[in-house]
DNA sequence: GGATACTTGACTAATTTAGTCGGGTATATA
DNA sequence: TATATACCCGACTAAATTAGTCAAGTATCC
């Protein structure tokens, strides 16, 4: 079991922004070389964060990005759903009630994911960007 | 974040073995037939298991594998270790108190991928194959 | 001796990941 | 208004991982 790199980089690059400024936006070239992302990684990545209402992008030049809430009202888990990362440990069909592999029963570890999926889950809902840069 | 298959079918199976009579072995063969899981992929699982002491082999006809203790002792944490799957949920190095991306300094999130692995594993540590099949 | 069932290593197709490439468009500032 | 800055976006790709299969054993029971 192992996260991307896109939520990583995610979590780190607004982490980045968190600690700065708020007012004032931050281009992605400033945190590809703070955090050693590359710049159009990030850009894909920064999509996603803008889409989801995390961030807005100011255009032109010193432009760049600006967190859309205090970091303090980020929670990760936001992040994560941002990018499409939302623990989903298995395979099963979840929602079915019945059938997992197309058999007519759930299999027989069925509600252990659906346990573990809460239990990361309400990990990231638990913590937010001001807690991270808290050190 | 995903659980890869050979973990999860691993438990799977455990959990299949550990519904019926404890003594007596039980074959690969049948646990393929009932949980639809190849019989040889479920050969390349259990030998990881017995290497590792979860389940013992009987060889000959008749034979099969039998778990090596009771259900309620074997603990989920036990099975993800055997597959090497025990959580690291990513890249940086987490031994080397400094330098992640061979930087001087630990990544900005570092901590929280730690304390991430922790919150996962202690759900691991907390359930054994017994809680899986009361139900 | 034959059937059953474990043992083991090597190989492979498909998928996913982790990016890169290249061409935009919008805006600030000189 | 020119130019540099910086966001925007779709398409592509190399490398790694996953999820297996294949083939050839060995041990034991009946």
């Amino acid at each position: 079991m192992r996260l991307n790199t896109k939520s990583r980089y995610a979590v780190m690059a607004l982490a980045d922004m968190a600690s700065f400024n708020p007012n004032k936006p931050i281009s992605l070239r400033d945190i590809s070389l703070r955090q050693s992302i590359s710049l159009q990684y990030l850009e894909q990545i920064f999509l996603k964060l803008k889409k989801y209402n995390i961030v807005r992008s100011v255009r032109g030049s010193n432009g760049g990005y600006v967190l859309s809430k205090n970091s303090n009202n980020i929670k990760l888990s936001e992040i994560f759903s941002a990018l499409n990362e939302n623990v989903k440990t298995i395979g099963c069909d979840k929602n079915s009630k019945k059938g997992c592999n197309g058999r007519s029963t759930k299999c027989i570890t069925h509600d252990l994911w659906d346990e573990l999926d809460l239990h990361i889950n309400a990990f990231f809902e638990n913590k937010n960007l001001e807690d991270l840069i808290r050190n």
